[in-house]
DNA sequence: GCCGTTTTCGGCCCGACTGTTTTCAGTCG
């Protein structure tokens, strides 16, 4: 079950998408998509307020608020109810098909009856399409690709809602009868940027395994049971997310938490060591070979020691030599969460942030960061409708905070340009020479060829105003494939000019990903860990952000954003 | 459907791009 706030967005979010679908007012739609965006943002829980604490959230009238209201009282929503019974809920499903929106679906639906991305891929291949109204020669091969993309990700779903799902399970299964350890493993526990399905691990007598299964598949979040045993259960979501656990005796924990977790690659790596060193190595624990005499491993530490290695952080576990290093003694000291001492890419409700400069401030203050850096976006987007003005008024407002806040949160004013096409940004010099910090962005011309996309990103970074470039290839998880760019000329570029490379936390753009960030790394460039938030609780996204840099091999030392203030102006003002 | 130092009606983020058209609708950021 997803928290309420998210519930209630994604309801408002389908009320929206049906009104566009069935043509309805736009006003009236996006009243609904800005209401939805706000509950999904709004830092108290929904659920606990009443109709008019509901009509405090911007954007939430009376009618949302009763609406919000009636959900939560009993679960669905009359009105929305009837619309949703007047379109299948298939049509909406072919809006998330990229060049497909709300008109062209409800088209493919009236005069061909297609209601489902299956249907629709039948009905380009029988050549429906010709000469239906709005598609043209390209319409079939864009809607081909976009389904592709779709799939690319293979039905996974996003790192941050996987993460949310594996720690729900977990906190319903701590308190079982039985349950001694409860930890999730798999791609979640490595942190990959997609997942397929969640592992979940328990330890507990075999006596208890009956009962620590029965409140598994009694969870919530269990929509149905794939298969039901005293060592594994498997569930799915509503949503369709397998979810699979196991129970193990407590003296396996050590080795099932390695086994299970993965990734296959790295274990099959140890596990050439333990054959190696007569050892064998299963989810059970660690063997002598000869005598099958079972050696401790109740702790993930333990196992690796029977092979010698020291502790192999799960971030680290892709099979990409993290196995040799660590038998060389040559692991990194990853950046962790902890190391972070301010964001320096957030945004307020100035442009397209959900709170004010004083909430983000006060939010990043009880992250407990020493600095945090305001970095709205600039006038060449031009739906923000940013001025020269309202950056400066702005920029007042922050240096009063800074005087309330002292030493105790140092604020940084910056801003997120727009790289053009030609690689130029949004203001002049003098201008941008105001700012204590500029973050320069891909929002546009996603499709220049590679030579232009080369060309734009470097003289981007060229430019001695522009300190980090963000979100560098624009990609967006299961909808866009990034830019089309020489990477390994920008990050020379980046590392030349001291123009650092930013890890975007959003989960889903976690850009630089993981790979990309082994590769610049090796140019020295460095690295900002930010969130990009655009809401309160969308701080915390630097925690993804986190562990892509983990995944790329990080150290505190490349990454800026963990510098003290006086170093990292330097790095600003060099 | 929301909102209000232009306030209870009449606005609502606005422009670019693409692919479809033959002057513009749909989609996107």
């Amino acid at each position: 079950m997803a928290r309420p706030n998210e519930e209630v967005e994604a309801l408002l979010q389908e009320y929206a998408d049906l009104i566009a679908i069935t043509g309805g007012d736009a006003f009236k739609q996006r009243a609904y998509e800005r209401a939805a965006r706000a509950v999904g943002g709004y830092p108290q829980d929904v659920s606990g307020l009443d109709a008019k604490a509901l009509k405090g959230i911007p954007g939430v009238g009376k009618s949302i608020a009763d609406k919000i209201a009636e959900y939560l009282e009993t679960g669905h929503v009359a009105a929305i109810e009837e619309t949703r019974s007047t379109v299948p809920p298939g049509v909406r499903e072919l809006m998330s098909i990229p060049t497909l929106g709300p008109k062209r679906a409800m088209t493919l639906y009236r005069e061909l009856k297609v209601s489902s991305v299956d249907e629709l891929v039948a009905a380009v291949h029988e050549d429906r399409l010709t000469g239906l109204k709005g598609f043209g020669p390209k319409a079939a091969d864009n809607i081909l690709h976009g389904v592709e993309l779709m799939r690319a990700s293979g039905g996974r779903i996003l790192l941050g809602e996987a993460l949310r799902i594996a720690e729900e399970t977990v906190a319903g299964l701590v308190a079982a009868t039985g349950c001694e350890r409860c930890a999730y493993a798999g791609s979640v526990r490595r942190m990959k940027e997609t997942i397929g399905d969640v592992d979940v691990l328990v330890a507990a007598p075999d006596e208890d395994a009956e009962a620590v299964m029965t409140a598994f598949t009694e969870l919530p979040t269990a929509a149905e049971v794939v298969v039901h045993g005293l060592k594994k259960t498997s569930v799915r979501t509503a949503k369709g997310l397998q979810i699979d656990l196991r129970v193990l005796p407590p003296d396996s924990w050590g080795a099932g938490l390695q086994y299970f977790t993965g990734a296959q690659q790295h274990n099959i790596r140890t596990r050439e060591i333990a054959q190696r060193k007569g050892l064998k190595l299963s989810e059970y624990g660690v063997f002598d070979a000869e005598r099958d005499k079972p050696l401790p491993a109740r702790t993930e530490e333990e196992v690796y020691a029977h092979l010698d290695l020291p502790w192999i952080p799960p971030t680290l576990r892709e099979d990409r030599g993290e196995v040799a290093a660590a038998q060389r003694g040559e692991l990194p000291t990853l950046v962790g969460e902890d190391d972070l001492r301010g964001d320096l890419h957030t945004h307020t409700d100035l442009t397209d942030g959900l709170a004010s400069l004083e909430e983000m401030v006060e939010a990043a203050a009880r992250r407990g960061y020493a600095y945090y850096a305001v970095t709205d976006h600039a006038p060449e987007l031009k739906m923000q409708r940013m001025t020269s003005e309202k950056m400066l008024a702005q920029r007042d407002r922050v240096r009063a905070l800074a005087d309330r806040y002292g030493r105790r949160l140092r604020l940084l004013h910056g801003t997120e340009l727009n790289i053009d096409p030609e690689g130029e940004v949004d203001w002049p010099a003098d201008f941008l020479a105001g700012f204590d910090l500029c973050v320069a962005s891909v929002h546009s011309h996603f499709g220049l060829d590679r030579a232009a996309q080369t060309r734009r990103l470097i003289r981007a970074i060229e430019n001695p105003h522009v300190n980090v470039i963000g979100h560098p290839t624009t990609r967006k998880l299961g909808r866009r494939a990034g830019i089309d760019v020489d990477l390994d000329a920008v990050f020379a570029a980046c590392a030349r000019t001291g123009t650092a490379l930013e890890v975007n936390g959003h989960p889903e753009r976690l850009d630089l990903r993981d790979e990309h960030v082994l590769l610049a790394r090796r140019h020295g460039v460095r690295f900002a860990i930010d969130s990009d938030a655009h809401a309160v609780s969308e701080l915390a996204n630097v925690r993804f952000g986190v562990a892509t840099a983990q995944r790329g091999w990080l150290t505190p030392a490349e990454v800026i954003n963990t510098w003290p203030l006086t170093r990292l102006r330097r790095f600003l003002r060099p």
